[in-house]
DNA sequence: ATCAAATTTATGATGCATCATATTTGTTGC
DNA sequence: GCAACAAATATGATGCATCATAAATTTGAT
């Protein structure tokens, strides 16, 4: 997953960087409103501030990380506007990935995804939220990967950059229920109906993130 | 149009830079293939080295230049499949952010559109295919601004960085056509129909991208 | 004259020194 | 004790020196 965006790219510590300050961010190892300070990163990660400024840049760029101020790092919180814009872009562009994956799949790629969906109900069987979410996760760029679309791959990488810290803010309460939308979503690959895993994807994306929307809502209003 | 990415960005030079390079691509002014070295561009800037790298590496990033080994970094070249990738990807968000246009304009912003329109008319009787060009990007990016799509002006932005050397470099012999399609844009906008102004970009990307994917597909085949 | 090895040059990568400034802390006068 | 000013500190921005290496050029042997 990590080599979403880096195909082609030249591999510099810059690059080493970001992608582990990316892996830290999916993850939700970074929590909304922490701050970094780029000094002490490149302590802890034994190198110069080159490559970690490199890193950061990047991902103010992307709006993965916000330079609140010109020394205030931080990653960001998300809000419900954002979200609900988010959203309806994922809507699009996953639907547009599992459309032309359900055109595409090979027997054996619909083997892979059959075999994320059972890994995901283990990990369910087992409690074990944190793998969930890492499975929930790669069902969704399996798809992309499957579309055969580089291109889109990096930019729905860089959309759930945005979306980590958020869900595992979430999800480390509760919310097993999100591999329920995904056996639609196999199914209409199983048969190669495109517009069907569309749809599929689409009514994921809406209720699987409800729960999200739920807690953004309810940590925005009474707030303050 | 330069601002759409920087909106809460901390401006440093290698900001500057950065957009100085957006600007110069998506006008044109570097043509696929040419070669980019970070102390000429210094040079030519008057700053450090720091800055230049800053933004070169951003752009490298986001494959609007492409690093090809470690000390050649270029303009890319764009293939048909990654055109045919990115029209799909437009159809889908552009949609989109008609789709929004259409539900939010203002009086006010359809009067903006409707300038927009004759501006390009004007630039046409003229015969200046390159005011023409930029009036027109300058439509598509209107509507996403009149969307309230912050994020998503972001991903297009990217988008059409990607294209602007082709673009400039296809249009700079004939191709006046493509305004024909904004007519029914602005039609469905003015009645506020999501779903029809959705369409109509769709045609508008499809048809008037016809002459660029002509173009591309007569110089790779026989290319060698 | 040709080709290969060696040398030079060009160029991005990295580290680091310095600068400017925001933030914090401490001091002093009321 | 509190407030306002001042010193100290923290931190990103920028410039630049140096390194490693790929490309280009020269040189010399055959």
């Amino acid at each position: 997953m990590t080599d979403a965006l880096d195909t082609l790219e030249h591999d510099n510590l810059g690059s080493t960087v970001y992608h582990l300050l990316c892996n830290a961010l999916i993850q939700g190892k970074l929590k909304p409103g922490e701050r970094l300070k780029i000094r002490e990163l490149a302590a802890r990660l034994g190198t110069s501030v080159t490559p970690v400024r490199d890193a950061i840049l990047r991902l103010v760029q992307e709006q993965a990380l916000a330079m609140k101020s010109a020394r205030d790092i931080r990653v960001p919180h998300m809000t419900v506007e954002r979200y609900l814009e988010i959203r309806a872009i994922r809507i699009k562009l996953e639907g547009l990935a599992a459309e032309m994956a359900a055109q595409n799949a090979s027997a054996e790629q619909i083997a892979q995804l059959e075999d994320l969906v059972r890994q995901n109900e283990q990990a369910i069987a087992d409690g074990d939220t944190a793998r969930g979410c890492d499975l929930n996760q790669r069902f969704h760029f399996a798809l992309v990967d499957i579309a055969g679309m580089p291109f889109l791959q990096g930019i729905l990488y860089r959309i759930w950059l945005q979306m980590g810290p958020l869900i595992a803010d979430v999800y480390s309460a509760g919310g097993d229920d999100m591999l329920d939308f995904h056996y639609p979503v196999l199914a209409a690959i199983r048969v190669h109906d495109g517009p069907a895993a569309a749809r599929a994807i689409s009514d994921d994306i809406l209720c699987g993130g409800q729960v999200i929307l739920q807690h953004l809502q309810a940590a925005t209003a009474p707030d303050a």
